[in-house]
DNA sequence: TCGATGACCAGATTTCAAGATTGGTCACAG
DNA sequence: CTGTGACCAATCTTGAAATCTGGTCATCGA
């Protein structure tokens, strides 16, 4: 029984481990040359694995290639939950946003899926759309700028909903600021996410802003909160890996 | 002499009117089919033309479907104009931003220019980019925020330059949310224009604002520099009009 | 005399069919 | 029972022929 289970393991291991050569191998040509020219017959083969092998871990070519760009998500993920839990005052409106900003813009895919980007992405910007893991992302969000409003870290002179689409469509400017606006006008990486994060503390965050008290007693909820999303982002991840 | 000089202005009006009935066909076929399907023989044809006349107001294709937008984005400069001198107030920048939102918004062909739009505008969406219009714009906003910097109406606790991108990207962000953002949780127009304005009261206007006699001070000189780019497109437009 | 016109042309765009590529399957090898 | 790559249908690419259209200019008529 014991050794059934350690082979098991072992077999589940390896297959992961083998799943995870295969997103290595697509990632890198997907940023090498693009969703459209990128072919499984390629990936497979800088896997080393023989075609038919990718199948047994996706069902299409687009689910493997937006496990590639989950994958980038989930890792993310993890280095913001990080943050916050080396500093709690990390989980405040402003700083999660700059946090998320500058993680976003340094991972390719993940930029490429905000900006849009088709030549990059293709269809795969419309793969998720309408799926668990968007409804899940949205309930999250929600969920957390309802916290932020319980403990004082967010103004309540406007509606959630209202407040939420402000919120969203000023981010969603500074994202695609980067391409749109021309080169010289345009500050450095570091810089932007600063503006964006004066302009948020500024325009959603209460003054005089909440005392350190309030963060550190919301910490534990919101790092529980972001937990609950990467692990619903990795069970996505996984079924995909077992169709 | 006296004949002379009437006959003069009868003849350029007669070729104004020309023009602009020119405009017309081609401003509504840009709305009807989008820049590809224009055809210049079709304007002239609808403008009861025949196409050389339209070569004798632009040189190319791309001028006139371009002075078609300019006629817009003047007709929107003078709205805007109207309304500061309606009512001074209108010259806060959250008002002047929410004018500006709504007067785009509701005009087709700028908006497909601001949200860049290639089905409607094809590659006119690079047709005015570094040119002179462009460059008096940009120096006319940059005016704009230095004199209300002066007048307290807006925030001095940030350098102009990040202030103008962070102004610029979080105006983009509501800009463009409209094509991006899923319709069901999106407001309608109105309440869209009063999140921009709540959003950038908040994040670049100082506390407590500024009182009206600040704003009735400086009423004129807004408006002449309003006026002054209003002047500048306008001249931009007549001299597509006779090349 | 001179502004207006539309036939005309070169170059750009579209069409369409033949050929090449590739996503996905499955019979078979190990 | 897992992994493979030959295989197939469907999609995509190619390129040449056909069509379309921006821009010109010889001509017309006021």
């Amino acid at each position: 029984m014991t050794a059934d289970r350690a082979e098991t393991r072992l077999d589940e291991d390896a297959r992961w481990a083998r799943a995870e050569r295969i997103l290595d191998a697509a990632t890198d040509l997907l940023l090498r040359w693009g969703y459209k020219r990128v072919t499984v017959d390629e990936v497979a083969k800088r896997a080393s694995v023989g075609k038919g092998t990718v199948y047994l871990h996706w069902k299409t070519r687009d689910a493997l290639l937006y496990a590639a760009v989950l994958r980038e998500w989930l890792e993310m993920f993890g280095a913001l939950i990080d943050g916050i839990r080396r500093d709690p005052e990390e989980l405040r409106l402003h700083r999660l946003i700059r946090a998320s900003f500058l993680a976003s813009m340094e991972r390719p895919l993940i930029r490429a899926t905000l900006t849009q980007d088709q030549e990059l992405l293709g269809r795969l910007t419309e793969y998720g759309a309408g799926g668990a893991l968007q409804a899940e992302q949205t309930a999250a969000r929600r969920e957390y700028y309802a916290m932020l409003r319980e403990h004082g870290l967010l103004r309540t002179d406007l509606d959630p909903d209202t407040q939420a689409y402000a919120l969203s469509a000023t981010s969603t400017g500074f994202y695609l600021a980067t391409p749109l606006v021309i080169a010289e006008q345009r500050p450095d990486l570091s810089a932007q996410a600063d503006a964006l994060a004066w302009t948020v503390r500024n325009a959603f965050e209460p003054v005089p802003p909440a005392g350190a008290a309030a963060v550190r007693a919301l910490a534990p909820t919101i790092i529980r909160l972001f937990e609950r999303q990467r692990a619903f982002a990795e069970r996505e991840l996984r079924v995909q890996h077992q169709p």
